[in-house]
DNA sequence: GCCGTTTTCGGCCCGACTGTTTTCAGTCG
């Protein structure tokens, strides 16, 4: 199940857009996305919580607290149900297409009576669109390209969606009799950025009560096959989970295949097969008297292969197999080696908590330091000011040291505009420990002009790290097209660190680019861009890609000491 | 629908781009 505050948030959100989609009070849409927000992001479990404790959360008041109290009680919504007999989910779905609002979405459904994207398919198709005020053929083609590039990402889901599923499975199923092992495999446990179906693997006697259990989980919404060694199934939000049971003594085997990459097992049963043994998911057998070697754990069977034990988001047949075999695997960075966040938000900007909370769950967290970045004044709907961000820094000050030691870093996000300009003047932006520095608008500049201003961001003796450095959103945008070879370089000549944002919609360097770039030994900063305290525990996906990656905790920036990490940031500086 | 204290009512995220217009609506960040 999903944590309550997402479904309360994913509830209210729903209300939003479909007051939004029949043209209702726009405040009113915004009230109610503020407060799925809020709740999204809160600390607290809002189904612990009472009325006072709801009010609590900015930005929901009675009438939403009372709404959420309702569901809570009753786990519906009349006011939503009311909203979804007007406007089909369907054309919901129509304003996830980039480029298609509520405005466009409403009038597809009123005119051609379209309710899904097959159904939107099937109108450009038989040229049903030309005629509707307000569409044209660049419109027409501008919503194949956004259905285009959501169905790329195809039935896969986001890495954390799938995360939350599997984490729920394998704590459910590790409690039932006979279970004695359980964890996920698959792309899943290689930490790819999008997950097609999640493989759960069990080690038990008997299969029978594991295959019975999944059946009968509460996010089991249809049994798509149920036998002895196998069973699959899918949860109530359309994702496939295959849980495979074996028998204790095969466990390592099991797990080495059922984590993959198909290209990573072909790779290791030639091995295999060189050495005159058969490589399964039961074991590692010789190949003439079918005679178990060994099964038990992964290392061993790499071990009895003459490799040492690969780590799972190595295995993507990108030379992991040669590197183990020369014993030159790098020494991947881990969760635990990061001690700090670099690019985090609060409520002074889009953050949905205030500095205080952040900075508390931080240091929950272990870190050592921790930095706060909210926008600039350039972004414009921000409204950030000088006077406001001098503010935060006093107060940032004051905080320093007083959680759990941790040291605090008072920075920005600064916004590269079009000519790669930043928001404050050189003498301003010296008052800051970090500055980041990203693009979050005019995508569609071309190539050279995307590059020359992503370098004169890297040659700006202020800007220590690239945020998000091709701005991609995974099944919704496209990164921009910049000579990403001519920012690497760069980034190395001037000592600006590339970010891996940990956001899962993010991921952002993907990994392939993390390859790419550190290749011209380029540093790395693992930040999650936390909106509310909810997303610093993205900081794991951020790792994993990092070590999709190959890279070491000395790539990383913030897996340094803080005196290293602020001599970094000077960038040669004095001072 | 939420918020605040120079407001308990009247504000609320502003600017730019795109594609469709014939002076602007819709969408996005």
């Amino acid at each position: 199940m999903a944590r309550p505050n997402e479904e309360v948030e994913a509830l209210l959100q729903e209300y939003a857009d479909l007051v939004t989609i029949t043209g209702g009070d726009a405040y009113k849409a915004r009230a109610y996305e503020k407060a799925a927000r809020a709740i999204g992001g809160h600390h607290a479990d809002v189904s612990r919580l009472d009325l006072k404790g709801l009010l609590d959360i900015p930005n929901v008041g009675k009438s939403i607290a009372e709404k959420v109290l309702e569901y809570l009680r009753t786990g519906r919504l009349a006011m939503v149900e009311e909203a979804r007999a007007v406007i089909p989910a369907g054309v919901r779905e129509l304003i996830t297409i980039p480029m298609l609002g509520p405005k466009k979405a409403l009038l597809l459904y009123e005119e051609l009576h379209i309710s899904s994207v097959d159904e939107l398919l099937d109108a450009i198709h038989d040229e049903k669109l030309r005629d509707l005020k307000g569409f044209g053929a660049k419109t027409e083609e501008n919503i194949l390209h956004g259905i285009a590039l959501m169905q790329q990402a195809g039935d896969r889901i986001l890495l954390n969606a799938a995360m939350d599923v599997a984490e729920q499975i394998v704590a459910d199923l590790s409690g039932v009799d006979g279970c004695e092992r359980c964890t996920y495999a698959g792309s899943l446990r290689r930490m790819r950025e999008t997950i097609g179906d999640v493989d759960i693997l069990v080690a038990a006697a008997r299969s029978g009560p594991l295959m019975e259990a999944i059946t009968e989980l509460p996010i089991t919404a249809e049994v798509i096959a149920h036998g002895e060694k196998k069973t699959s199934i899918r949860t109530t939000k359309g994702l496939q989970v295959d849980l495979r049971v074996l028998p204790a003594d095969a466990w390592g085997a099991g797990l080495l295949y059922f984590t993959g990459s198909k290209a990573h097992n072909i790779r290791v049963r030639e091995i295999a097969v060189r050495h005159k043994y058969k490589l399964s998911e039961y074991g590692l057998f010789h190949a003439k008297s079918g005679k178990k070697i060994v099964s038990e754990t992964e290392e061993e069977v790499y071990a009895r292969l003459g490799l040492p034990w690969i780590p799972p988001a190595l295995r993507e047949d990108r030379g992991e197999i040669a590197a183990g075999l020369r014993d030159e695997l790098p020494e991947l960075i881990q969760e635990g080696d990061i001690r700090g966040d670099l690019h985090t938000h609060t409520d002074l900007t889009d953050g949905v908590a205030t500095l205080q909370d952040m900075v508390t769950a931080a240091a929950e967290r272990g870190y050592a330091y921790y930095a706060v970045t909210d926008h600039a004044p350039n972004l414009f709907m921000q409204r950030m000011t000088d006077a406001k961000i001098l503010a935060q820094r006093k107060r940032v000050r004051e905080l320093d040291g007083k959680h759990r030691r941790m040291h605090l870093l008072h920075g920005t996000e600064l916004n590269i505009g079009p000519d790669g300009e930043v928001d404050w003047p050189d003498d301003f932006l010296a008052g800051f420990d970090l500055c980041v520095a990203s693009v979050h608008s005019h995508f569609n500049q071309t190539r050279d002009e995307l590059t020359r201003r992503l370098l004169r961001a890297c040659e700006n003796p202020h800007v220590s790290i690239i945020g998000h450095p091709t701005t991609r959103l995974i099944g919704k945008r496209r990164g921009i097209d910049a000579d990403f070879d001519a920012v690497f370089e760069a980034c190395a000549r001037t000592n600006t660190a590339l970010e891996i944002n940990a956001h899962p919609e993010r991921l952002d360097l993907c990994d392939e680019d993390i390859l790419r770039a550190r290749r011209y030994g380029v540093k790395f900063a693992v930040n999650t861009d936390a909106h509310s305290v909810t997303h610093l525990p993205y900081m794991r996906f951020g790792v994993g890609t990092a070590q999709r990656g190959w890279l070491t905790k000395d790539d990383v920036i913030n897996t340094w000491p803080l005196q290293k990490l602020r001599r970094f940031l000077r960038k040669g500086r004095s001072g």
